[in-house]
DNA sequence: GCCGTCACG
DNA sequence: ACGTACGTGACGGCA
């Protein structure tokens, strides 16, 4: 048991940091069925050490960048031998940015994770945070103290190798303990496919994504930042003008005082804070003077250039010269991802700028991006779920399906459809997504509450089965506490039987949307993992790169484009059967702006 | 640190 | 009479 020596008499708070390793390349993990490990700290690209739990009273801490301590080669390559191996199960809390912690000291982890902050977004992905201390205080009532509380917010260098050692290791201990816990309640709950199947090797998928990042073309965005600017200059001077005084466009308060005080416009919204100056509140006020307007251009430019065109030069990464943003696996409520520093998934589409600023968005040499997205993804989903059978006819006969509902609304052939009832008849479709009510469905159309009733009820009334899923959903959610998805993801809806009717009412919104957007989200994760698998499996050098919701892009070598973008399809379309056709637009070009 | 606003699906 | 469509993240202003 040489193999072992390295970590006998290793007691977890009072920790080794270098030893002599013996030959490293040698060692045999073929023993270690499971590891912990943590990394230091936590949440950043650059480790200042690694704390590797062997069992329960064995663990030790491998120093890589501190100021009072030597590096550990000998233990660090030993460290890269056990992550590496495919038999050794890895235990940890947020394993994606382990990964990434790791990939600067050239280490890979394979094998079976257990994601301990995984777990607990399937137990309860309402949960508002599910860092370490969070978790430990909902599963094990541990209230543990954050690395920023225990050591100020010094440089992570500075803290000397013992601290980091005692803390990182108990930390080990507690996300081992935390292990058995939180996969015991996934079993209970019946959401360990989910896990094993979903979401734990989505973080491989997720890993390279992050990791390859997008390239932008700097040279462009730089000449649209100039543009922006001058446009601005020039909106400012106008609207000075306008207004009669300089003020600070950008303060909604300030801009409050001009509108209404100062000109003296008629007020038609209120916030908690004062009178509304959002976009419908400025359209309306538009009919009647001339700045309003202006303010609404000035606003759309100043929001491109400082979110987006003057943003995102910042985050190249120098080493790669690509923008990697973090995707998030355990934010939202519904089991989607979340996209964030920068975010990739909001990037605009549409008006005038919209392509100008995808088009930024580019392949590298000798490569084109390939975006396919899902068609109705999400009414299609409500075609399953429900088994509503006018809805699964019109998929099932292909239809466009905003016409389809026009033709029902307003009682028309599809030939007398016209663009206006199309749109009317689409807002009606999204609502039905999103558990509409009257008042909101007729702010959205712009029509009185009563119309939009009287939408509501001739829309369902075509729908029975539509009509009877959402009852039966909102039952279940009332009698369970939670709804699910089509995979078994479940969200738990705390205020389905609230006495508050308010609360009552959006709890029955969620338990009606819920579902929907999550099997969604389900979908395209499992789509993620074949068109991933499927790529590896064929050699091919083509590579995801983000995820948008219902769109996945990829860059892709000019010579495998073609057969990228069949095999993308095939797997989008098949990744699970349902009652319905799962449709895919895909689409080639140099920059994103093209492939759409 | 919250608010209002607005970009996306 | 009340407040009301689902899910996000980032910006500037302001307390």
């Amino acid at each position: 048991m040489t193999q072992f020596s390295l970590f006998d008499n290793i007691q977890p708070e009072k920790v080794k940091h270098t030893q002599s390793a013996g030959d490293a390349q040698d060692f045999d993990c073929s023993k270690l069925g499971e590891i912990t490990l943590r990394v230091m700290p936590p949440s950043s690209a650059s480790p200042v050490g690694i704390a590797l739990r062997l069992d329960k009273n064995n663990a030790c801490y491998v120093p890589l960048n501190h100021r009072d301590g030597q590096n550990a080669d000998d233990t660090l390559l030993i460290l890269k031998t056990i992550c590496e191996s495919e038999n050794t199960a890895k235990t940890g809390h947020d394993i994606k940015n382990l990964m990434l912690s790791l990939s600067s000291e050239d280490i890979k982890i394979k094998g079976m994770l257990h994601d301990v902050m995984l777990a607990s977004y399937l137990l309860n992905p309402n949960l508002s945070d599910h860092s370490l201390e969070n978790i430990c205080l909902e599963h094990m009532m541990i209230k543990k103290t954050s690395l920023s509380d225990q050591f100020g917010k010094t440089v992570f260098t500075d803290i000397p190798v013992k601290d980091a050692a005692e803390f990182s290791c108990h930390e080990t201990a507690l996300i081992s303990d935390l292990r058995s816990i939180v996969f015991d309640k996934l079993k209970n709950e019946g959401l360990e496919r989910l896990y094993y199947d979903l979401e734990m090797p989505l973080i491989y998928v997720l890993y390279d994504m992050q990791s390859r990042g997008v390239k932008i073309d700097l040279i462009k965005t730089s000449e649209i930042s100039k543009e922006l600017e001058r446009e601005l200059d020039s909106l400012q001077s106008k609207i000075y003008s306008l207004a009669g005084e300089e003020f600070n466009i950008n303060s909604p308060k300030q801009l409050a005082r001009i509108l209404f005080d100062v000109i003296g416009l008629r007020p038609t919204k209120k916030t908690k804070t004062g009178f509304s100056t959002n976009i419908e509140v400025l359209e309306e006020l538009a009919k009647v003077h001339e700045l309003p307007q202006e303010i609404i251009n000035y606003r759309g430019l100043h929001k491109l250039k400082t979110t987006y065109i003057d943003a995102l030069p910042q985050l190249v990464k120098p080493e790669t010269g690509r923008i990697h943003t973090t995707l998030n696996q355990t934010i939202t409520a519904t089991g989607r991802l979340s996209s964030s520093d920068p975010n990739l998934q909001n990037i605009p589409v549409r008006g005038e700028w919209g392509p100008r600023i995808r088009a930024l968005f580019v392949a590298e040499e000798g490569n084109l991006l390939l975006s396919a997205d899902y068609s109705q993804i999400e009414l299609r989903v409500l075609a399953h779920l429900s088994g509503d059978e006018v809805l699964i006819k019109a998929f099932q006969n292909n239809e466009d399906i905003h016409t389809h509902t026009a033709r029902e609304i307003f009682g028309v052939e599809a030939a007398d459809v016209t663009s206006e009832m199309r749109r009317t008849a689409k807002t009606i479709n999204f609502g039905v997504v999103y558990g509409m009510s009257p008042f909101g469905l007729s702010e959205a159309l712009g029509i009185s509450p009563k119309e939009a009733g009287i939408f509501i009820e001739s829309y369902f009334s075509r729908h029975d089965g539509v009509r009877k899923y959402f009852d039966a959903v909102i039952e279940a959610a009332k009698k369970d506490g939670f709804v699910t998805t089509l995979m078994g993801r479940k969200r738990q809806i705390p205020d389905i039987n609230s006495s508050n009717a308010n609360l009552r009412q959006q709890a029955e919104r969620l338990a009606m949307n819920s579902p929907i957007q999550g099997t969604a989200a389900d979908l395209i994760k499992k789509a993620m993992l074949s068109v991933s698998q499927r790529l590896k499996a064929e050699s091919m050098r083509s590579v995801m790169i983000l995820q948008i919701h219902d769109e996945l892009l990829l860059e892709v070598p000019e010579h495998e484009a073609e057969r990228a973008k069949v095999i993308v399809t095939e797997e989008m379309e098949s990744a699970i059967q349902i009652s319905v056709p799962i449709k895919v637009e895909a689409g080639i070009g140099r920059s994103w702006a093209d492939a759409h």
